[in-house]
DNA sequence: AAGAAGTCCTGGGCGC
DNA sequence: TGCGCCCAGGACTTCT
């Protein structure tokens, strides 16, 4: 599931690769993915443009194009970008090609069709949904432990869908706010309002943490993450309590506990995280 | 206004 | 072994 360390991931693998390049021809196979503009004109527009920089906010990706076109793309749970010499065969569930201008391509894959793709005028980025009402980057110097406190006390809702959404901080999912959870010594249930200055001390350090060592080990790869080059990563060697339910807590050894809060699982330790 | 529920989709895991 | 059922999950929309 790409969250911020993986889609950080697929955009390091990749600027190197295609900066500068021009995109010669985009073949649709899903048009279904593409949110705006039509199918056609997305196709259309982006043939011929150049590959300026590419960026990241939350858990989206940028590619910032010539002519003040930006194309903007979520992976979901199970999309992949990855980088191909030319007349690779597109795998399965392969929904868009996009050649380069060096004869390479970027093959868009996703089996379940979740993920989602965009081309809007740069400086109309502020009207897409889901981009225009994210929150805070919680790697920038905006994310502060001040500014945690505050926007934290006045929410009466459990602190982990909270870290959930979107809106409050980007690039937080299922993975990572558990880690941060865990590492912090929080039960998930706890209403964020009552959280202590020293848990949210604590919980704000953890984020900053986890994110930055999924970062470090090139993300976590559970069955469909890989980064822009086919790669897995290697931070589910690195968690701690996602995806444990059952094993021994490695802070304290008692089994790791797994409940549902907003349709989600939350995996935590009954003891750690009172 | 906040929060719950429904929606999209496929492969894997389970029971029988 | 093989069939069929059900679940996971991010974010948006709709309902309460």
């Amino acid at each position: 599931m790409p969250e911020l360390p993986e889609v950080e991931t697929v955009k390091k693998s990749l600027e190197g690769l295609i900066t500068g390049l021009v995109i010669t021809e985009v073949r649709l196979f899903m048009p279904k993915i593409v949110k705006t503009p039509s199918p056609t004109l997305f196709s259309d527009t982006l043939a011929g443009k150049t590959i300026k920089r590419l960026g990241r906010r939350g858990k989206y990706l940028l590619f910032h194009l010539s002519d003040k076109h930006t194309l903007v793309i979520h992976f979901r749970m199970t999309g992949r970008l990855v980088y191909s010499p030319p007349q690779t065969e597109p795998a399965k569930h392969t929904h868009a090609v996009f050649r380069l201008s060096n004869g390479d391509e970027l093959h868009y894959t996703d089996m379940r069709q979740f993920g989602t793709m965009a081309l809007m005028e740069t400086d109309r980025l502020d009207t897409l949904s889901g981009l225009k009402d994210l929150g805070v980057e919680p790697l920038s110097e905006e994310f502060s432990r001040d500014y945690l406190k505050k926007q934290i006390k006045r929410r009466r809702i459990k602190i982990k869908p909270l870290l959930l959404d979107q809106t409050f901080i980007a690039g937080l999912g299922n993975i990572y706010a558990d880690e941060a959870l865990h590492r912090a010594r929080i039960n998930p249930e706890k209403t964020a309002a009552n959280l202590t200055a020293r848990e949210i001390a604590l919980l704000y350090r953890a984020i900053r943490e986890v994110l930055e060592e999924g970062i470090a080990n090139r993300g976590t790869t559970f069955r469909d993450y890989v980064d822009g080059m086919g790669q897995a990563g290697s931070n589910k060697e690195a968690l701690r309590v996602y995806d444990r339910e059952g094993k021994p807590c490695l802070n304290c050894g008692k089994p790791i506990a797994r409940i549902r809060l907003g349709g989600r699982s939350s995996y935590y330790c009954p003891k750690c995280q009172k």
